[in-house]
DNA sequence: TTATTTGTTAAGCAATTGCTTAAAAAGTGA
DNA sequence: TCACTTTTTAAGCAATTGCTTAACAAATAA
């Protein structure tokens, strides 16, 4: 039986139910701590494909290899800069890569990070029950 | 080359290169559009899942095959209206279903989107490129 | 130089998020 | 009935998001 006083630390703790397993509670505690970095990486993958917009981009550059913000403002008919400020969060966690090209820049996949975007685009995104 | 007088629906187009290609920009029009409702629903998974509480309760569920409020709440050391708030939403998506017993709900997943999760849980979490 | 084009950055903002506490709902059992 | 437990819901809020416009940076070319 989990109590109150048994885990003061967390402020949360009311349910005081008398068939509570405080193994399982336990273990899963221990599963959380063991797979925390790995957990906190793929929801950050995650959030910044959670967002439609930035969903698309990444499903447009990783099927043209390779697209300038122009090229990606003018498929998703959206201004610049809000195009921009979604690459940089991109950018950001590494999962785009830039190169330029005299004015233009050109945003592709980070080859680390294609193995995921071939699981979202291949394997997920059409899947019906 | 696409100048602005080309699609003068569209506000923010303002590049004007030379280089652009009409048959590119229009083939991922299409190709968007044409995935339209998938890309929405794949963004909609990921949207959830982004968050780390959420993903860790899907994570729980998934590995428990079915958890109550206040287990989740013992393992989070998280109040339990803010879990119950996070549940909802996903069960508002129909990622979890709930099971009355008493007093207690059991979440579990449902079974139309294991095949999601065990894509995040066994094929992803763990990944190095 | 100057003008033009592409892209980034900054500032401002309405809308949304995720927590908190308190109240309410629903079931159990004396 | 009443008290108690589990869970949901509501209201309030600080923080964050994603757009907008304007300014700025960098490369190109006259």
């Amino acid at each position: 039986m989990i109590k109150k006083t048994t885990f003061t630390a967390s402020k949360g703790m009311t349910c005081i139910r008398a068939d509570a397993d405080p193994v399982l509670i336990h273990n899963n505690r221990a599963r959380l701590i063991h797979e925390e970095e790995n957990l906190k990486k793929l929801a950050g993958i995650f959030y910044l494909t959670g967002n439609e917009v930035r969903l698309k981009l990444l499903y447009l550059i990783f099927h043209e290899s390779k697209l300038c913000v122009c090229d990606l403002s003018d498929i998703l008919e959206m201004k610049i800069p809000a195009i921009s400020q979604h690459l940089r969060k991109l950018k950001d966690l590494k999962l785009v890569k830039t190169q330029r090209k005299g004015q233009t820049i050109y945003y592709h996949i980070n080859e680390e990070y294609h193995y995921y975007f071939d699981t979202f685009f291949n394997r997920l995104l059409r899947y019906k029950p």
